[in-house]
DNA sequence: AAGTGGTCTAGACCACTCT
DNA sequence: GAGTGGTCTAGACCACTTT
């Protein structure tokens, strides 16, 4: 069952991106949208307020809402989004080798990063996406067994976060990226085509369950000229 | 006049900093912050939310709020937030220099980048940034003159955002931000102390106002080494 | 069973913008 | 002055976690 808000969200949503809604339109008063849906209007502040958190509206003081040229933006936004999100954008498909799949434990960086103890296993799958037949990504993720028992190649060749999702259940709460940029490493030239470049984008994340359990850490390698980050920010109050 | 909701807000906040909530630690339960405060439910929960889009802490049905180690994430977390802010952690005080200030129009790119006419002027604002000695950030700013009628040296060298806001009483909205690598430009390895680096990576940020006036488009070149930058992210339902 | 947060409602007052 | 969004309140019911 999905609450009423977040269906309210979708329709108005579903209105801007089939253009019924144009940017620089107003969106009707809060008090229409009450009455139109049938709503309270706390109701219909909650789903304006999501789509203001998105960029797609622009609120302010005595004046109805805004909607702002999202098109213009460029995706993604911020957010926690797999690979396969990223790209469904572009215009050729993507795709993924597996490098390697399997479980290791006791190494002190991993142990670090994860959280975890000497004993404690964690999967390693590594992967390199190739893009309109180039490999310009290599993605090192590392799961705690202690949340992903097991991991299946299918998995990992198709969407690791659909399986934790759907199959194993998983709530994920939130994420920590880091980006930076360093001199390209042995395994950069190995797996990538670097072409001349020497220098590699270096994405750390760690993913976190609802519950604030700390269960994925990846690194993820870019060649530089293919990389790109889009964010889009509110000035805080 | 300050908002209850975000006085309370502030008030956690503070509660957390100075670790009396530590990471870990139960939040007290909305009700009891109801008659700790003298707020009702409502207003409670929106300092909760803010908490929540911060980072600060977790929230999950039946459960009480949980504190994060938002120390574990190293600031800054994606804001619009400026050189002053972000450095603001830093061990020694970095240094601005201005490069040039003055007033431009005509330029395709930049009348693109602004969405201005070829008639409309921009203030072009160029400073280098020196961190411990070393030059290692370009920061060129344009400004529409539509909005910032005048800019004086003053606010250049010393806040930008705070001129704005403070003295001209504009009220910053959003923004976007892109970020890429790129081979390193003459301008890059003049004015910055490249050493051996050939790369630089670029800051694209498109500032607009509450009431969704495009008003500023800053260019940020930082030498790779010393480039970083953090986000958080919270998984879209 | 008790405690927690998630959703929804109805009404009130205020600050600001528009014309 | 009319219309808009921003804040605050009070009460209700539900879903989930914990004991």
């Amino acid at each position: 069952m999905e609450s009423k808000y977040r269906h309210l969200y979708k329709l108005l949503l579903d209105k801007i991106d089939k253009r019924e809604y144009e940017p620089g339109d107003k969106l009707p008063a809060e008090g229409e949208l009450m009455e139109a849906y049938g709503a309270s209007r706390d109701t219909v502040r909650k789903a304006l307020e999501l789509l203001v958190q998105d960029g797609y509206i622009q609120k302010a003081r005595g004046k109805a809402a805004e909607v702002l040229d999202k098109n213009k933006f460029n995706f993604p936004v911020s957010e926690i989004a797999s690979f396969k999100e990223i790209y469904r954008f572009s215009s050729s498909k993507p795709n993924t080798i597996v490098e390697n799949l399997e479980i290791v434990k006791g190494d002190k960086k991993l142990m670090a990063a994860l959280q975890i103890g000497p004993e404690d296993e964690a999967f390693l799958l590594e992967r390199v996406r190739e893009i309109e037949g180039e490999k310009i990504i290599i993605d090192k993720d590392y799961f705690s067994r202690k949340v992903v028992e097991n991991l299946p190649l299918r998995a990992a060749q198709d969407s690791v976060y659909e399986y934790l999702e759907k199959e194993l259940g998983l709530k994920i709460g939130f994420a920590m990226k880091e980006i930076t940029v360093h001199m390209a490493a042995d395994e950069d030239y190995r797996l990538l085509d670097m072409g001349s470049y020497d220098m590699i984008v270096v994405v750390k994340s760690y993913t976190y369950l609802e519950d604030s359990t700390l269960f994925q850490f990846t690194e993820s390698r870019h060649r530089p000229d293919k990389f790109k980050f889009v964010d889009f920010a509110r000035r805080k109050l």
